[in-house]
DNA sequence: ACCAATGATTGCTA
DNA sequence: TAGCAATCATTGGT
């Protein structure tokens, strides 16, 4: 149905064809009419709906002869499309080197970056026989970096900046128990959201009773 | 492979 | 709704 959308666009009309004029050739087969838009247009289409059967086939319908072969690597859509069906054939290695191919827009990122983490989490498992763990994922993320093709370099941090728990450690001597407003008013100060903050009250408390728990436990032991 | 530190989440209670 | 205990997940070190 899809298809036959696209088919039916191309048929009517070099109009919207925005790639280089190509002499309309004497070409009977529909696909070979297609613009490298179009192609794009019916991969997105069929990555949307998640049927990778379709999308296949699709890619591979496409004539190594097209007249706009070249282009049409040029398409995030159809890069995608082929990252995705390399990636369901369990085609590991054709499916890096698409990735590594070029630079992909930000709007791809999320999407080729899950790929690239769950090929090699299965590549992984297969090696090792079992199930990973989060550890073992953790592992395998810092053995393979995203490339800088689907990734801005950007990192998100895991711990605060030290600034910021020394400014939460003051006010926590000051009063282990903020009220609302002096939580927003810390959050003002730190640039953490409301929420981190009282989750680092909350952890901070925690675990202050455990230390306290346990010293208890070694002074019992002791007498 | 195991451990420690730390931020976030969950389920229960008052 | 806030606090609590338990637990998870990420990260780094050995």
């Amino acid at each position: 149905m899809v298809l036959g959308l696209a088919a039916n666009v191309s048929a009517s009309g070099g109009t919207v064809n925005p790639g280089p004029v190509i002499p309309t050739p004497l070409l009977a087969l529909p696909t070979l009419s297609f613009s490298s838009a179009q192609v794009a247009a019916v991969c997105e289409t069929l990555e949307e709906s998640g049927d990778m059967e379709r999308l296949g086939r699709f890619l591979w319908s496409l004539p190594v002869a097209h007249p706009n072969l070249q282009d049409l690597g040029k398409y995030e859509a159809v890069l995608r499309a082929r990252a995705l069906v390399a990636f369901h054939m369990g085609n590991f290695r054709e499916l890096y080197a698409l990735i590594e191919s070029q630079r992909f827009s930000k709007a791809s990122h999320a999407r080729l970056q899950a790929l690239w983490l769950e090929a090699h989490y299965q590549e992984a498992e297969r090696l090792r026989g079992r199930p990973l763990g989060p550890v073992d994922k953790y592992r395998v993320r810092k053995k393979f970096p995203f490339p800088r093709t689907i990734w801005d370099g950007e990192q998100k941090t895991h711990c605060f900046k030290e600034r910021t728990r020394s400014l939460l450690r003051e006010w926590y001597l000051q009063d282990p128990y903020p009220n609302p407003s002096k939580k927003r008013e810390l959050a003002q100060a730190t640039g953490l959201t409301p929420t981190q903050v009282g989750n680092w009250f909350k952890n901070r408390r925690q675990r202050d009773r455990a230390a306290a728990a346990k010293n208890r436990e070694i002074k019992k032991v002791s007498i």
